[in-house]
RNA sequence: GGCGCGGUAGCCAAGUGGUAAGGCAGAGGUCUGCAAAACCUUUAUCCGCGGGUUCGAUUCCCGCCCGCGCCUCCA
């Protein structure tokens, strides 16, 4: 089976390959530089991730851009209230941002682009937008006209023609000549932040950044364009009306969206006492592989309960993949080549595909793999996974971590050097072997303080960090 | 109200028109100086509820109940 992806413009699930049958251009939707990333932001880039690393796996070369918003309204407020300009007010938030990501072992987009520097770009679009007759004037803000669009609502499947033009005019927005009808440009208001352009002084609108940016890296036609749910209206929408209204093209060619992730079954809210911030659960003391385990495990178009519960589970389920990579690498195995268990090993690959495959079901291939562990652990024991095996599940392994990349533990800390470890390993072996269990385990637990996990195997002693 | 997503074991969660993956937790066992790791057995006669289609439905259709999201700037 081909790989294939859920597109919301259609509803369903379609075969995918990139437009000029190489490179896959890609936009993402990134942060709004004004606070820390919270697991909610995190769970939607890192399936944006899943999605990356899959392509690539698929063979795909990769041209993702995403932006920085860095200037909007709770930006405009917060750094007033601190104090700052915006500039160096989101500077702070955009390098968090990159430090957090950078935890969750996210891949960096080809391309990180900003909205301030591309402010040209933006009234250039507005500028064509203008000359086709999309746009109007009032009180010094440009809005796009919805009426000049008629496939306004494909993505979001919103049907307006029953709706009355101005039925639901919110009293606040009489500016706009139709409620649909949404400001590119806005007007300077005193104290704010501004540029000065051909469309006045002001500053642009929250959706055209993303049209002008995308098209810019990308071109007209992008084949990718991915971000969470709650963009699908109005942000991708009105995204698709400036960008397809200015170029006559399609705009998007697949629209993928992640679902949101709920906090013991609720919704994530500060109000709740619910509300965290990556840098929260890593205060807490848990290991940023588990969240990025935990957010990747469920497959991004189902929504996610985010429990404590789920993930320490995750902690420990990435504990059973590290100790069977261990126990690969370090057992000695009988000479040979056992077809049975190379069979197995291909079978598991294929299925661990044809799972991220179908709209990339993370559950599925990590059931896959599981499966594949309990298997081979058992022919571990019964002394049928010989050495020729070996190299087969370490290189399953791989490919797993290429896509999850949970393997490998986080930072190694700096506490007792490989030799240092060996030395106290070796002198365990030497006090066991003279039936002195004490001096063995005041061995273990000494290096157990300096997170040091030591097991007995029928082979010797192997040690780990944990 | 409109549009959309979902309701599967204690928790998380996959899946199929033919009788329920996987992870975590629990129980018992094997192994072990101890411990860890690992394995074995066990934990949903049943997939929100009620109808219908079918030889057969958790999987398709209809209705209902419940949760969640979006409906103008929230990933």
């Amino acid at each position: 089976m081909p790989l294939r992806f859920y597109n919301t413009l259609s509803q369903k699930v379609e075969e995918f390959a990139p437009l000029d049958g190489h490179t896959v251009r890609v936009y993402t939707c990134g942060p709004t530089v004004w606070n820390f990333v919270h697991i909610g932001n995190l769970r939607t880039f890192t399936s944006q991730d899943i999605l990356r690393r899959w392509l690539q796996y698929r063979g795909y070369k990769l041209m993702h851009v995403m932006n920085i918003t860095d200037v909007d309204d709770r930006i405009i407020q917060q750094a007033a209230a601190a104090g700052q300009p915006i500039g160096e007010y989101t500077a702070r938030f955009t390098q968090a941002f990159f430090e957090d990501t950078g935890k969750v072992r996210l891949q960096q987009p080809e391309l990180v682009c900003k909205a301030t520097d591309h402010i040209d770009d933006m009234v250039r679009l507005i500028g064509q937008l203008g000359e086709n007759g999309c746009t109007y004037e009032s009180d010094g803000s440009v809005y796009f006209r919805i009426a000049k669009f008629p496939a306004y609502g494909k993505l979001s499947h919103t049907h307006f023609a029953g709706m009355k033009a101005g039925a639901r005019v919110d009293s606040d927005r009489y500016d706009k000549d139709d409620a649909r009808d949404f400001v590119l440009w806005k007007a300077k208001k005193e104290g704010e932040h501004y540029w000065d352009t051909p469309l006045g002084q002001g500053r642009p609108g929250w959706h055209i950044e993303c049209s002008a940016m995308a098209m810019r890296y990308l071109g007209e036609t992008l084949d990718i364009h991915a971000g969470g749910v709650d963009l699908v209206f109005p942000h991708h929408e009105n995204e698709i009306a400036q960008s397809e209204a200015s170029t006559g093209k399609p705009f998007v060619r697949f629209w993928m969206h992640t679902e949101h992730l709920m906090v013991e079954s609720q919704t994530m809210s500060k109000s709740l006492g619910n509300f965290y911030t990556l840098r929260d659960l890593l205060e807490k003391g848990y290991a940023p592989e588990a969240v990025r385990y935990l957010l990747a495990s469920v497959p991004y178009r189902k929504q996610l309960n985010f429990t404590f519960d789920g993930l320490r589970s995750a902690a420990t389920a990435i504990e059973r993949l590290r100790n069977y990579e261990l126990r690969l690498k370090t057992s000695k195995l009988p000479e040979g080549m056992s077809a049975g268990i190379q069979e197995r090993t291909r079978k598991a690959q294929a299925q661990f595909e044809a799972a991220l495959d179908d709209d990339l079901n993370t559950a599925e291939a990590l059931g896959a793999v599981f499966e594949y562990i309990r298997d081979t652990n058992t022919a571990l024991d019964g002394g049928e996974f010989l050495a020729g095996n070996r190299e087969g599940a370490l290189d399953l392994l791989e490919r797993f971590d290429s896509i999850f990349d949970v393997l490998r533990p986080a930072v190694s800390e700096h506490g007792l050097q490989d030799g240092e470890i060996e030395a106290l390993v070796e002198e365990r072996a030497q006090a066991k072997k003279t039936r002195n269990f004490a001096r063995a385990d005041d061995i273990r637990r000494k290096l157990l303080d300096q997170g040091v996990v030591l097991e007995d195997t029928r082979e010797g002693t192997r040690w780990k960090r944990k």
